[in-house]
RNA sequence: UCCUCGGUAGCUCAGUGGUAGAGCGAUCGGCUGUUAACCGAUUGGUCGUAGGUUCGAAUCCCACCCGGGGAGCCA
């Protein structure tokens, strides 16, 4: 007797073996002599259809306990179905019931649900079709991004979760401290005494791993990082989680073009590799969720990205007859709107654009000829937006220096990232990538709490 | 945080001043190699919370809480 996934069967499952599958009933229609169950193990979107006869053993009280939800163990042997809608069936010999699932109570029904009521119930909607296919597009698009990058001999660096620096330049950060909060220790000026808190100081969760990215990437060359990151903005939209994953390669010896070129290709592996990894899965979201997955896809795999600069994306948005909301000028930051009419109506696919105002991007962007802008990039996509931002790195100390001071930072927390262009500095680029936002464009999720099991959203940390 | 729409049965929604409705679900029965099964019956409610107006409030007014969409911030 083999134990298998469902996937496996479906796909290879012959007529006259013998299996035993584990899962959890997804539906269950009975009928005089007999009784149909599907069953799912989240292997696979397509469920076994188990054939339960009258002449089991106990048939009536189990089959009054198998409902919906129930987890069950069936063994049997497969046969070819007399249905239409599956190649093959399992026809059971023994069944054990781990658990029944009161459908008096069990929330989950046979039809269809809102994933705002899904998300009120987030350690169940795993189990529903939607969500399985989704976790699995995930799982898969984490794997090809390792893959991706350990086949060009990149280094998986771990860059730290807890960081006392605040000027990572990219929002507000949620502190970290041991303090008793009902008695927090003050200095003789009265405010809080931070040498007395865990680390001697103010320490934060990191809202980018870039800044230690960078100094692995001045050892190793080619790094990336790819961990959890926080915000604590009082954000709510749906492309914004206060935690998400990033992904943050950093190159050595690269400039803007190198730093292009790399994150082209890198979301082209990523859908190749997804799409070949899950095909039911994607054919489902193109089916049910948003109609345009594949064609989405097809598109971003087979056509070049656009690539424009900052100052042609505004010569190009003031010649439109398109109305903003926004004015466009020169030295303005580029609004949603603007991002989405770029990619959605103008060019119909992602658009990296380049070398932006200095005075809207941040001060590690390094300062191109004629000082108006840095080699920054980001990549626009359809529906999501900035799906990715990078840059080329200031890796001159002067105008590092210089930058730092124009901008008012405080160097003191980043004397290392300094050094760095002390000691063997080198032109060097990345960028970064929101995870749950390329499973979003992946998937057509509309909205990121639902590429993600666990969203943490401000008001929202349940589960 | 701002703008906007919303919160009524387990779920999705209708109900705009006069005793609370439908579909689906669930329960019971029937029937059928079924597959979002089908047919019949039954079940179902502190109308988000708290005030106020009124003879009377799901409905009008005020405050608050929560959710969706959009914006800002960003990935």
């Amino acid at each position: 007797m083999t134990n298998q996934r469902i996937i496996e069967i479906l796909r290879h499952g012959q007529p006259d073996q013998t299996v035993t599958i584990q899962g959890w009933v997804r539906t269950k229609r009975d009928l005089k002599n007999f009784a149909f169950l599907e069953v799912n193990d989240g292997s696979s979107l397509a469920n076994l259809q188990v054939i339960l006869e009258a002449t089991l053993p106990d048939y009536e009280t189990s089959l009054k306990q198998i409902n919906n939800g129930s987890s069950v163990a069936i063994s049997g042997v497969l046969v070819p179905s007399e249905g239409k809608n599956q190649r093959i069936e399992l026809k059971a010999q023994n069944l054990t019931i781990y658990g029944d699932a009161d459908p008096t109570t069990y929330p989950l029904q046979k039809k269809r649900h809102s994933f705002e009521f899904l998300r009120s119930i987030s350690h169940l909607r795993s189990r529903t079709n939607t969500f399985g296919a989704v976790m699995r597009v995930r799982n898969a698009c984490a794997t090809a991004i390792h893959q991706f990058f350990q086949e060009k001999g990149f280094l998986w660096v771990h860059t730290p979760i807890i960081t006392a620096s605040d000027c990572e330049g990219a929002g507000e950060l949620f502190t970290v401290t041991n303090f008793n909060l009902d008695k927090i220790p003050k200095n003789k000026e009265n405010k809080t005494d931070y040498t007395q808190d865990f680390f001697g100081k103010k320490a934060y969760l990191t809202v980018s791993g870039q800044l230690q990215a960078e100094v692995m990437a001045m050892a190793f060359e080619n790094v990336y990082t790819f961990g959890p990151t926080f915000r604590a903005e009082n954000s709510n939209t749906s492309r914004h989680l206060a935690e998400f994953w990033m992904v943050e390669p950093e190159i050595a010896f690269c400039d803007l073009e190198g730093d292009q070129n790399l994150a082209e290709e890198f979301l082209k592996y990523i859908f190749k590799y997804v799409l070949e990894k899950c095909p039911e899965d994607m054919e489902f979201f193109d089916q049910r969720i948003d109609n345009s997955v594949l064609e989405t896809a097809d598109n971003i795999i087979n056509n070049e990205f656009a690539r424009i600069t900052y100052t042609e994306a505004i010569k190009l948005l003031e010649k439109t007859d398109q109305k903003f909301e926004f004015p466009v000028e020169w030295g303005v930051d580029l609004q949603s709107e603007h991002e989405r009419y770029l990619a959605e109506k103008l060019f119909k696919k992602p658009v990296i654009v380049t070398n932006y105002p200095k005075e809207i991007k941040a001060f590690y962007m390094r300062l191109d000829e004629g000082e108006k802008t840095v080699s920054a990039m980001d990549i626009l996509a359809p529906k999501i937006g900035e799906i990715i931002g990078g840059s080329q790195r200031e890796e001159r100390l002067d105008i590092l220096e210089r930058r730092i001071q124009e901008l008012n930072l405080n160097v003191e927390d980043i004397w290392w990232y300094l050094d760095l262009r002390k000691f063997g500095t080198v032109p060097h680029a990345g960028f970064g990538l929101g995870f749950e936002r390329v499973v979003q464009f992946m998937t057509g999720m509309a909205n990121i709490r639902d590429v993600i099991p666990f969203p943490r959203t401000p008001l929202n940390a349940d589960f």
